[in-house]
DNA sequence: CGGATGCAGAATGTATACAGGTCAATGCTC
DNA sequence: GAGCATTGACCTGTATACATTCTGCATCCG
């Protein structure tokens, strides 16, 4: 049996919490069966803490959308379909859009530009640095810690809230699908590209280019549909996408 | 005391359903301050139900977007800035855009296309029977309906579901400010123009015209920033709209 | 041999007991 | 009179016992 991350019994952390990401993780790195039933007490047995605490990550799991709820009672793992992937990058660049672009209709301060300005500077560096092998989980940091940035700058906890939800779907968020990228000659191409429209998108919100903000944002989330077509035909590259078990592939191995 | 709904113990609805719903309609209601504190015991005095099911319903309010979970425990009322109403309505316009360009970008059959046009006809109809008092619960009716017609033509679970949460606070909802033109001279100018952007976005789908039907749709959501302008400046209008206490209003009655 | 039926096991839904922490009011001291 | 410590009530987090429902399998009947 395998123990389900690390137990440290911290006592500033609950239960519930401490439950929630370990089930989480049992899921995303594929422990539990797609589909399948997940048991309460089973996982009281492998978490080590009492139903309640597992009921109620059971629940927000199923509300972040990992679980599936059975009409019968309980809940199973959910399967995604290569169709649904697609649609969930779509939806997140789309709100991501009209994150940057509500950024730039209401327009933001010298502060907050500098702030992403730094962000990207890093990322230039970081390139610019070793064009051949890039610290690629640096990379991921850093464009995670952009996008944030550029949710932050919309001004809005709603649209937040929903960028969260979207992207909660791991092989949705903005850097899930990056990794996939190091095993193509190509990554340096791409990685500029996405680069780019980083730079350009927040040129945009500083110029107070609205429009402009919300398609680079749309477009730069489609980076993420290539890079997912690539891995649905390719094993290797797809064990690189967190969560990735839960995809129905096309090509069985 | 006051009761929350019928609690007819239907053998059927379990209870952790029935407090989601007599909980939601609490705080909707206003029965419960809004930023004051859910108490569990409390609710299960007032629910007549266990802790258990109160705390469930608790949970998933509160990822519903309804109540805000205290740091040091508990759930409080969640409340809401005109700002964060206008963003919850821009979201939604925003989703709804995204579905009718999915739509009209992948192609509907005919029968979808006719199941919607028969529901816009029957709205037409009802415009056209008494054009100086609409009956306006019918209307809301067959407006949520086409509503749904439309998410369902985008063929998205993944979107279907993003459009739940965010019309999960009550006055986001497409229907939810229409109620108020009732009270307005302008009101068949308003449902005119409303009911025209109904029939061109399901043309535009027919068409396939993607950027079109999306560009209409994100129009059509705005409609009801009007109406929230129009409610956020007079008591008796706010009051037709569901969930209008949870609204930190910018005028104290 | 196929289908239906009944039974056993298990799983969830529900209720409640217990422990720890938080917040507020109160009383004491300076 | 004001500020601080203390106490007490309340509230949630957690664990567990009980009840009901569902499921799967074996057996029996047609």
């Amino acid at each position: 049996m395998i123990k389900a991350g690390e137990n440290g019994n911290d006592r500033s952390v609950t239960q519930t919490v401490r439950a929630q990401l370990a089930l989480r993780d049992l899921v995303l790195r594929g422990e539990l069966n797609p589909g399948e039933r997940v048991s309460e007490l089973q996982m009281v047995e492998r978490l080590g803490v009492s139903r309640t605490p597992v009921r109620s990550a059971l629940i927000r799991l199923e509300e972040e959308g990992l679980l599936e709820a059975i009409p019968s009672g309980g809940f199973s793992v959910k399967t995604f379909s290569e169709k649904e992937v697609f649609e969930a990058i779509e939806i997140r660049g789309t709100l991501e859009g009209l994150a940057a672009r509500l950024a730039a209709e209401r327009g933001v301060s010298r502060a907050e530009i500098r702030n992403a300005a730094n962000c990207l500077e890093a990322i230039d560096e970081l390139m610019r640095r070793d064009t051949t092998d890039i610290d690629l989980s640096r990379y991921v940091e850093l464009n995670a810690h952009f996008h944030e940035i550029l949710v932050g700058m919309a001004d809005s906890q709603a649209l937040a809230r929903q960028l969260e939800r979207a992207s909660a779907l791991p092989f949705a968020s903005p850097s899930a699908l990056v990794p996939v990228q190091s095993r193509s000659p190509e990554m340096n191409y791409i990685l500029s590209v996405a680069q780019d429209q980083h730079h350009c998108v927040l040129a945009a919100i500083e110029r107070r280019e609205g429009a402009r903000a919300e398609a680079i944002m749309r477009e730069h989330a489609r980076i993420a549909h290539r890079n997912l077509e690539r891995a649905l035909t390719n094993q290797r590259d797809m064990d690189l996408v967190p969560g990735s078990v839960l995809i129905k592939r096309r090509i069985r191995a």
